[in-house]
RNA sequence: GCCGACUUGGCGAAAUGGCAGACGCAAAGGACUUAAAAUCCUUUAUCCCGAAAGGGGUGUGUGGGUUCGAGUCCCACAGUCGGUACCA
C-alpha cells in the first residue's frame, strides 16, 4: 500500500475535505450514505410466503456464502472475493425480479475465542460479540446485500436450541436396514436400542489432544497433530459421543451425481468415503474355539494367502497369543499405543510386527499359515484384521521380506514388473480358479465362499462415524443427562441448554471437560449429572442454511412452508441454488451438512434429500508476492486500507476482474487502481466538475438518439453481461463493460439511453456509484425512478445485433493472408467467388493447384495448394 | 507413492476446433499544464528484410498424433500448486 501517489495520506486522514477532492469520484461521500439507506430502508429484505408483500408469482433463488467465524483479524480480502461474486447474483436476481434469499451470519463457537478468553481473562461471550460487531460494520463498508432482518448467530441460545434439537432427533432414530433410510428408535424391535442409535455413546480410543486439552476428529487430524496448532494428537480410549454418519456412506456417495458441484470436489467426497469393494473371509484358528474374520479387496488371491496380521488392538489377540510369545506380544502391543500418531507415522517406513504363535487354516487350501500382529493392519478399518498376499501387495510384500515369511505367486501378466504384482492378471497356483481373469475369479471365489458359508461378498468404507464430543467451554451443551450409568435425553421443552456462567473455563488438565468445574450446573437431579462434553464446531454450520429460511421461528427449526419454498425442487433436485465458499471445507462441512440433511429428511422434516444443488469454490486470494497471504509474511492485504484509499466499489470490482472465481490469483495494488481508473469514467460518463469544484450533471447529455453503433455495442454488452454472470464469469463480463463504456467517453452529445441501459448492468458489480448516479440523474431526466438496486435488467435484442457486412479471414493452407468484407448475407458460392475475384488473393495464388477450399459461414476461408 | 488442478507477452488474463494475446496493469512517446498530479491520444509477443510504406518467418511448458485448420481434441513426458497417505 506504501507504493503509490498517494503521499498526502496522514493529511487525507485529518481532513476530509481535502481527501475528498483527491479522490477521482467522490466515493467518500456516498458509498456510506447508500449503505445507510440500504440497510435501513431493509431494500434487500426477502419475504417468505405468507408475508403481506410475498410475490407468488415470482422466483425464489437461495444465494448463500460459507458464513465466516468471526476471528478478531476481521475481514479478509479471500472473504470479499466469494461475498462479491454471491452479491452480484443476489442483486442480479433481484433486478430480473426474483425473490432473492441472500443472507448472513456468524458461526461464532469456537476454539479461538476461548483461547483468547483464557489468555485475556474476558469471557468469550464478549469478544465474540465484538468481533461480530466489527465483522459485520466491515461486510456492511463493502455495499453487500444481505437480508440483515435475518442475522442469526451460532451462539444464539433461540439458535443453538435447535442444534440441540437436531441432536435429540439423531438420538432418537437409527437407521432401519431394510429401508435404509433413518426412523424413529421407536420402530426398533431390538433389544439394545443404544447400540442403533444415529447419536451414540463409544468407549473407542480417540485423537486426544492434550495441548489443546480436548478430542478431536479423524478429519481434525493432519499427519499425527492437531489441525489447529499444529499440536501432537495421541491416542486413548475415552468415552465418547459419536454420529453413525457411516450408515449414510452409500447414499453420500451416490446423491453426489445429481449435484451441480466441481467434479474435483465430488471425488474429494468419494475418497474421503473410500468404498471399495471385496469380500469377508473366515479363517478357523488351530486349537482355539474362533475363527478370525478378514476384510480384502482381492478374494481371487486366496490362495497367496500365506499368514494373517491382526491389528494390535484385535480382541481376538489374547485369546490366541501362546506362551511362548506372550512377552513379546505384550510388549509391542505396549509399544504401539503409546505412540503417538505422528511417530506411528514416522516410523511407517520400516514394517514392525510379532508372530502371535498361533495358526490359522487357509480355507481353500488347508494350508496351515501363521497369525501375526502389526500395526500396519488399523483396528477401525474393514475387520481389523487382512490375510497377507505378499506376492501381490507391496505392504504384505515389504513385511513378508522383512519376516522372512513365504511368497507364493497367484496371479500372472505379460508385462514385466519388480518385486510384486498388484494389478489384475490370470489366476495361477489357484485350484479351481486357475486361468481366470482377476475379474471373474473374484466373482467365483465369493460364490464359493458363500456357498461353504465360509465368508460373502462386502463393501467396506474409509469413512469413520462421526467423532461429536469435545472437551471445551465454548460450544453448544448437549441436550442428555447421566443416571445411573446410562444417558437420556432432555425433552424437547427442556432446550435450549445454556452453558453456564463460569470465571474460570482453562482446560482441567486431565481429560474431565471444563464444564466439570460448573457443580452446580452439572447437577441436575439428586441422581443425575449433566454430560460435560460440548458438541464440536461443525454442529452450528451443519443446519444453518435451513435457519436463514426461517430465522425468527419459535416453534419449529424451520416452517414447512419457508422449507418448501427456500429450499423446494423448481426442477433441480433442491436446496440452495447457489452456495460459494472455499475448498477447505471440501470433505468436512460439506459431508456433515449433506449428513444431517439427509437424516432430516428422512425423518420427514425435510422435503428434498440434498442441501446445496450447486457449489462453488473460488480460488485462494494470495499475496503480491505470489505467497499465500500471512502475517509472518507481511503480504496481507486489509480491505479496510483499499476501500479507504480506492472504494468499496473498487475493491469488489477488482476482485471480480482478476480473473475466473475458482483461480488462485495473485493480489496487485496496481490492478484496484486500473478499475477504480474505469469507475471514474463511468462517473464522468454522467458528472463533471463545475469551477467551483463541484460535481454537476454533464453538458452533454442529452435526450439523444443513438447511432447503430452504439446501439450495437449496448446491446452486445447487455447480452454478453448477462451470460457472463450467469456462468459466473465475471472478469470477462467487466472487460465488455469496460469496453462499453470506452466507446461512451468521447460521444458528444451522450445519449441518456445508453446510461439507462448501462447502468443496472454495472450496478450488481459497482451498486454505491450506480445509485449515485442514478439518483443525480433522477432530478433531471426521466427513466431513472427508485433505486439502481431496484430497477430492472435490460433485455437485449438480437436485431440490434446484426451488421451489413463481414471481414473474411482467407487463409492459405491454414496461414493468414489477406482479409475481404463480404455482405453478411453471402452464401458460400458468393463469398467464394467473392475471393477468388480478389487480385491479391489471386496473386498468393499464382502457379500453385487448389486441392480444396473450406468456406466457414461469417468467419473464414481456407484455400489448400499445392505446388 | 496415489488422486486432482494448472502451465498463453514484462505481469493479471481473453479466445462455441476457425484471424492467439480482447480487457486491464506496467513501460515508452506525445497532447494539456509555469510545473506536477489527474485526464486524453499513440506504441508495445518475438525474430528477419526494408530508409519508409510494407512484407516474411517463429510463437500458447516439451515431444508426437487427429484435422483443411489445434491454446482448445487424443497419447506420452516435464514443471508448478493443492489434496491424501500403510484403508488391505
Amino acid at each position: 500500500m506504501a507504493k503509490s501517489s498517494f503521499s498526502f495520506s496522514i493529511e487525507d486522514s485529518t481532513s476530509n475535505q481535502m481527501s475528498l477532492t483527491r479522490k477521482h469520484y467522490p466515493f467518500p461521500e456516498f458509498e456510506p450514505r447508500w449503505q445507510q439507506h440500504w440497510v435501513g430502508t431493509q431494500v434487500f429484505r426477502a419475504s417468505n410466503p405468507g408475508d403481506p408483500d410475498f410475490r407468488p408469482g415470482a422466483k425464489k433463488y437461495f444465494v448463500l456464502d460459507m458464513f465466516p467465524y468471526p476471528s478478531g483479524d476481521g475481514l479478509h480480502v479471500g472473504h470479499v472475493e466469494g461475498y462479491t461474486a454471491t452479491d452480484i447474483l443476489a442483486r442480479y436476481h433481484r433486478l430480473k425480479g426474483d425473490n432473492v434469499l441472500h443472507p448472513m451470519g456468524w458461526d461464532a463457537f469456537g476454539l479461538p475465542a476461548e483461547q483468547y478468553a483464557i489468555k485475556t481473562g474476558q469471557h468469550p461471550r464478549i469478544t465474540t460479540e465484538r468481533n461480530i460487531n466489527n465483522f459485520r460494520a466491515q461486510l456492511q463498508s463493502l455495499g453487500f446485500s444481505y437480508d440483515w432482518s435475518r442475522e442469526i448467530s451460532t451462539t444464539d441460545p433461540e439458535y443453538f436450541k435447535w442444534t440441540q434439537w437436531i441432536f435429540l432427533q439423531l438420538y432418537n432414530a437409527w437407521v432401519n436396514p431394510l429401508t435404509n433410510k433413518a426412523e424413529p428408535i421407536s420402530t426398533y424391535t431390538g433389544s439394545d436400542p443404544d447400540s442403533v442409535r444415529l447419536a451414540y455413546v463409544s468407549n473407542k480410543p480417540v485423537n486426544w489432544c492434550p495441548e489443546l486439552g480436548t478430542v478431536l476428529a479423524n478429519e481434525e487430524v493432519v499427519d499425527g497433530k492437531s489441525e489447529v496448532g499444529g499440536f501432537p494428537v495421541e491416542r486413548r480410549p475415552m468415552r465418547q459421543w459419536m454420529l453413525r454418519i457411516t450408515s449414510y456412506a452409500e447414499r453420500l456417495i451416490a446423491d453426489l451425481d445429481g449435484l451441480e458441484w466441481p467434479e474435483s470436489i465430488k471425488l474429494l467426497q468419494r475418497n474421503w468415503i473410500g468404498r471399495s469393494e471385496g469380500a469377508e473371509v473366515r479363517f478357523e484358528i488351530e486349537g482355539v474355539d474362533a475363527s478370525v474374520t478378514v476384510f480384502t479387496t482381492r478374494p481371487d488371491t486366496l490362495f497367496g494367502a500365506t499368514y494373517l496380521v491382526l491389528a494390535p488392538e484385535h480382541p481376538l489377540v489374547e485369546a490366541i497369543t501362546n506362551t511362548g510369545q506372550l512377552k513379546a506380544v505384550t510388549s509391542y502391543k505396549k509399544a504401539c499405543s503409546s505412540k503417538s500418531d505422528l511417530e506411528r507415522t514416522d516410523l511407517a517406513k520400516e514394517k514392525s510386527g510379532v508372530f502371535t504363535g498361533a495358526y490359522a487354516m487357509n480355507p481353500v487350501n488347508h494350508e496351515r499359515i501363521p497369525i501375526w500382529i502389526a500395526d500396519y493392519v488399523l483396528t477401525g478399518y474393514g475387520t481389523g484384521a487382512i490375510m497377507a498376499v505378499p506376492a501381490h501387495d507391496e505392504r504384505d510384500h515389504e513385511f513378508a521380506v522383512a519376516f522372512d515369511l513365504p511368497i507364493i505367486p497367484v496371479v500372472t501378466t505379460a508385462d514385466a514388473f519388480e518385486g510384486c504384482f498388484c494389478g489384475e492378471g490370470i489366476a495361477v497356483n489357484s485350484g479351481f480358479l486357475n486361468g481366470l481373469q482377476t475379474l471373474e475369479a473374484k466373482a467365483k471365489i465369493i460364490t464359493w465362499l458363500e456357498e461353504k458359508g465360509l465368508g460373502q461378498g462386502t463393501i467396506s468404507y474409509k469413512l469413520r462415524d462421526w467423532l461429536f464430543s469435545r472437551q471445551r467451554y465454548w460450544g453448544e451443551p448437549f441436550p442428555i443427562v447421566w443416571e445411573n450409568g446410562s444417558h437420556r435425553a432432555l425433552s424437547h421443552e427442556e432446550l435450549p441448554v445454556e452453558p453456564p456462567e463460569m470465571e474460570d473455563f482453562k482446560p482441567t488438565g486431565t481429560a474431565e471437560p471444563p464444564l466439570s468445574k460448573a457443580s452446580e450446573w452439572v447437577r441436575y437431579a439428586e441422581t443425575a449429572q449433566r454430560e460435560l462434553n460440548t458438541m464440536p464446531q461443525w454442529a452450528g454450520s451443519c443446519w444453518y442454511y435451513l435457519r436463514f429460511c426461517d430465522p425468527k421461528n419459535k416453534d419449529r427449526f424451520i416452517s414447512a412452508e419457508a422449507e418448501q419454498y427456500w429450499m423446494g425442487s423448481q426442477g433441480t433436485t433442491g436446496g440452495v441454488d447457489l452456495y460459494v465458499g472455499g475448498t477447505e471445507h471440501a470433505v468436512l462441512h460439506l459431508l456433515y451438512a449433506r449428513f444431517w440433511h439427509k437424516v432430516l429428511f428422512d425423518l420427514g422434516h425435510l422435503t428434498t434429500p440434498e442441501p446445496f444443488q450447486r457449489l462453488v469454490n473460488q480460488g485462494m486470494i494470495l499475496g503480491d508476492d505470489g505467497q499465500k497471504m500471512s502475517k509472518s509474511r507481511g503480504n496481507v492485504v486489509n480491505p479496510d486500507e483499499v476501500i479507504a484509499e480506492y472504494g468499496a466499489d473498487s475493491l469488489r470490482l477488482y476482485e471480480m476482474f482478476m480473473g475466473p472465481l475458482e483461480h488462485g490469483k495473485p493480489w496487485s495494488t496496481t490492478g484496484v487502481e486500473g478499475v477504480y481508473r474505469f469507475l471514474a469514467r463511468v462517473w464522468r460518463l454522467a458528472m463533471t466538475e463545475n469551477h467551483e469544484g463541484n460535481y454537476i450533471l454533464s453538458e452533454d447529455l442529452a435526450e439523444q438518439e443513438l447511432t447503430n453503433a452504439q446501439r450495437r455495442m449496448l446491446h452486445a454488452t447487455i447480452k454478453k453481461v448477462t451470460h457472463d454472470i450467469e456462468s459466473l464469469s465475471f472478469n470477462t463480463a467487466i472487460s465488455q463493460m469496460m469496453i462499453c463504456t470506452n466507446e461512451f467517453t468521447t460521444a458528444k452529445p451522450r445519449p441518456l439511453e445508453a446510461l439507462r441501459l448501462f447502468l443496472p448492468l454495472l450496478s450488481p458489480f459497482a451498486p454505491h456509484l450506480t445509485e449515485e448516479l442514478w439518483s443525480r440523474l433522477s432530478t433531471k431526466f426521466s427513466g431513472f425512478d427508485g433505486l439502481a438496486s431496484q430497477s430492472q435488467w435490460p433485455q437485449w435484442n438480437e436485431e440490434y445485433l446484426t451488421v451489413d457486412e463481414i471481414s473474411y479471414a482467407v487463409q492459405i493452407n491454414g496461414k493468414v493472408r489477406e482479409h475481404i468484407t463480404v455482405s453478411v448475407s453471402a452464401d458460400k458460392e458468393t463469398v467464394e467467388k467473392a475471393i477468388f475475384s480478389n487480385p491479391s488473393v489471386a496473386a498468393h495464388l499464382e502457379g500453385k493447384e487448389i486441392k480444396k477450399v473450406v468456406v466457414v459461414l461469417g468467419r473464414l476461408v481456407n484455400i489448400v495448394v499445392v505446388g
